[in-house]
DNA sequence: ATACGAACTTAGTATTCCGCAC
DNA sequence: GTGCGGAATACTAAGTTCGTAT
């Protein structure tokens, strides 16, 4: 469970790459390795998945369901403790692994042109551009994950926690910060692992965890005593608790795994909840903080001064920046606004926040510096709320819920360019929200004076509420925690289909190999496509509306604007150049060296087209998976990034382990695999607001010491020379 | 065959928590 | 005791997939 959170800089680049664990559950690429999915959820899930890993050998395909029910024994029993790995290897290799075996495989009827050039005038805006060097990285890493930028630079080892996730930031070299807009920073997912030096912190950790078992039994508020030395077991004590605590949890937690599934798509027995719990009613400004127009007092109405107060929360914030935001705002705004203040305001630049910006300010501040009791009374507060709300009973187990709080409203916040950036996102009611729970549960009560668009009782679905989003009209979820039986029992059938992958995934290369030459152009496109997804992991690409969202794509909806042909690029023959904004806008660069029918194929889809047109424009997601449906039953196109992740992750481990490390040494080599899935998959992240200080902070200890070093390397010097000197006085004497 | 939408998974960002060094 | 920095968690946007209607 350690994931660490690491920090790449690649040189020249002024991009930060931030390579982070790969969240199991939620994203089975994610990061493929052992990144729990406790990083987003509660623990628990990672120990779940740590003992499905353990039994996800990429080695052993079949696995009956009994055989899952004894690994998962074993594992079990064996105490919790690996993550479970999704991913493997390095892709590149199992690719020139001779294929040969044959599938017979259907064929989907291959359809004439939906070729429809859309001309995308935007050229994709990226988030940000990487430069040459981040791209050989990438790319080299991409195709062979073995390639490590200088890692070992900058290591510093911060804590060996045994349990703690280690964190390593590689600064390769030097001007890294180049634009500080330039903010590309890629962040990976990584992990780093950091070298540690002192085994005696460990050893330190180790003993204090020891001293914990031993104090577990003790009152948690032990408060006699030396002020000093009681809070030092204070802390003890409630760490120890805190085991305890978990301890007992496991024990109590449901082994689904261990009982019998429900057929026919049903999903549950008994569900029963409190209904969501919904955001506190919008209280009015106090009458000190004013809202000027033009220079001009205006007092606004309650729904108009709530939007103005979503706005102004947001003026640090670069969206209230954009052009598209600023619209998207102030047209929804007017219409929260009465005909009066329709007449006044017209011109949002001619609005003044300041009051409200600084009223928000002071709060947050306030709230930062509030004492600890308050603290502690929030504190309880939320845990009471999650107690009472965040929990429902499913089939006769407590199971905790994901996300039971009804979104607030606010100003919708899309990723990239999105055209609907700025939108209000309205307030959610009970009217508007529909409960599922068994008919035989106690029925949740909406708010006083409220009532639920609808109470229904469908058990072969899993969520608990839902509701329909006005900005774009898309359904949201009440779920269940990624702990959660329903949750898991998906993501273990994930990844058992990734292992079903993993043994029939030579024969299903060498089909589109084969494919690559057929005399129908679809099934050309399908198989450059399955390609692609294989040695890329990129993603299905499904088709969107246009003007809905942000331009984004994955494989399937790639255009030739994306790519660009290299018959030979530094070295290397049929280069291929990936450039693309992929989900959440994550920008895709890579050149990667392909084989000649692809290349060849390339250009033959590209023929007599726009860059605005479709490169694969006889395929589409459907088709493609209803042929990989042939191939192989539960696969499609989403598989192949949950298998190459697995495997590299897998490969990578096996390839940078060795059984003699030290656990650092073993952290490393994980990070570093972990590091390399997230470079397979294009995990990236901004990186946060504190970075560049927290680098200046860093530099800025890294010369204090040089300069004590320096100083103390004269001294030395002086000292010697002085006892050389003294010497000689000496033997002159 | 396609379009559409429901249901879920995947994923980046924001916030909170917590340990540690000073 | 404080503040920093990283880990954990919360939040919610953005994908994929699949079944059904057109």
């Amino acid at each position: 469970m350690s994931h660490i959170l690491i920090l790449v800089l690649f040189e020249k680049v002024s991009i930060l790459h931030l390579l982070r664990p790969v969240s199991s559950s939620n994203d089975s690429v994610k990061g493929g390795s052992l990144y729990l999915e406790q990083q987003r959820h509660s623990d628990k899930p990672a120990f779940q998945k740590l003992d499905r890993i353990a039994a996800f050998k990429m080695g052993d395909t079949q696995t009956s369901s009994k055989d899952k029910e004894v690994k998962a024994k074993e594992s079990k029993d064996k105490g919790f403790g690996k993550e479970e790995f999704r991913a493997g290897g390095d892709v590149s290799k199992s690719k020139k692994v001779q294929r040969n075996s044959t599938l017979g495989n259907t064929e989907g009827a291959e359809k004439e042109g939906k070729g429809i050039s859309r001309k995308k005038k935007e050229k994709l805006t990226k988030r940000e551009n990487p430069d040459a060097d981040l791209e050989d990285f990438v790319r080299a890493a991409q195709i062979q994950v073995k390639v490590e930028p200088e890692e070992e630079d900058f290591c510093i080892n911060k804590k060996d926690k045994v349990k703690k996730r280690l964190r390593e930031q590689e600064e390769p070299g030097g001007s890294l910060l180049e634009s500080a807009k330039k903010k590309k920073k890629v962040k990976m997912e990584v992990e780093e692992a950091e070298q540690e030096p002192e085994k005696q912190r460990k050893k330190k950790k180790e003993s204090k965890v020891k001293a914990k078992k031993e104090q577990e039994g003790r009152p948690v508020s032990a408060r006699e005593g030396g002020k000093h030395k009681k809070s030092k077991e204070e802390v003890e004590a409630a760490k120890a608790l805190k085991i305890k605590k978990k301890e007992e949890e496991e024990l109590q937690r449901w082994r689904w795994w261990e009982e019998e599934k429900y057929e026919d798509g049903i999903k549950w027995k008994f569900l029963e909840h409190r209904g969501p719990w919904f955001p506190a009613e919008y209280q009015r400004l106090p009458d000190n903080v004013k809202f000027y127009y033009d220079g001009k007092l205006v007092t606004l109405s309650s729904a108009a001064e709530e939007v103005a107060v979503f706005f102004a929360q947001m003026l640090d914030h670069e969206y209230t920046t954009k052009e598209v935001f600023r619209n998207n705002f102030f047209s929804d705004w007017r219409k929260e606004m009465t005909l009066e203040e329709k007449m006044i305001i017209t011109d949002l630049n001619k609005c003044d926040f300041s009051e409200i910006y600084k009223m928000h300010k002071e709060k947050v501040e306030a709230r930062k510096n509030q004492g600890k009791e308050e603290k502690q009374k929030t504190k309880d507060a939320n845990q009471k709320l999650l107690e009472e709300y965040g929990y429902c009973t499913l089939d006769h187990h407590r199971e905790r819920i994901g996300n039971f709080k009804i979104e607030p409203p606010g100003l919708f916040r899309g990723r990239g360019d999105h055209p609907k950036q700025g939108m209000l996102k309205k307030r959610i009611q009970p009217e508007d929200v529909i409960i599922n729970c068994s008919k035989d549960s106690k029925i949740p009560q909406p708010p006083l004076g409220h009532q639920w668009k609808e109470v229904r009782c469908d058990n072969t679905v899993t969520w608990l509420a839902s509701w329909t989003e006005n900005v774009q009209g898309l359904c949201k979820y009440v779920m269940l925690n990624a702990n959660s039986k329903l949750k898991g029992e998906k993501d273990w059938e994930k990844y058992e289909i990734a292992r079903k992958l993993k043994s029939c995934v030579e024969t299903i290369r060498t089909q589109y190999q084969a494919d690559l030459k057929s005399k129908q152009m679809g099934i050309r496109q399908r198989a450059v496509a399955l390609y692609f997804i294989d040695k890329l992991a990129l993603r299905a690409g499904n088709e969107k509306e246009e003007g809905e969202t942000a331009d984004t794509v994955g494989c399937c909806s790639l255009r030739v604007e994306h790519i660009s042909l290299h018959p030979e690029l530094d070295g290397e023959k049929y280069v291929v150049e990936f450039d693309f904004l992929g989900k959440d806008c994550i920008r895709y660069y890579n050149k990667v060296p392909v084989e000649k029918a692809v290349f060849k194929n390339l250009k033959l889809f590209m023929e007599d087209k726009q860059p605005g047109d479709d490169l694969f424009d006889r395929l589409n997601t459907a088709m493609l998976n209803k042929h990989l449906h042939s191939l192989m039953a539960g696969l499609t196109a989403k598989v192949f990034r949950t298998y190459n992740a697995s495997i590299t992750l897998q490969q990578q481990l096996k390839e940078l382990t060795n059984a003699l490390d030290n656990i650092p040494e073993k952290i490393l080599s994980y990070n570093r695999a972990n590091r390399a899935v997230a470079i397979l998959c294009n995990h990236q992240r901004a990186p946060p607001k504190t970075f560049e200080q927290s680098m200046a902070n860093l530099q800025a200890k890294i010369d204090n010491r040089k300069e004590q070093l320096s100083l103390a390397k004269k001294e030395l010097k002086q000292a010697k020379k002085d006892a050389k000197d003294h010497a000689d006085d000496k033997l002159l004497a």
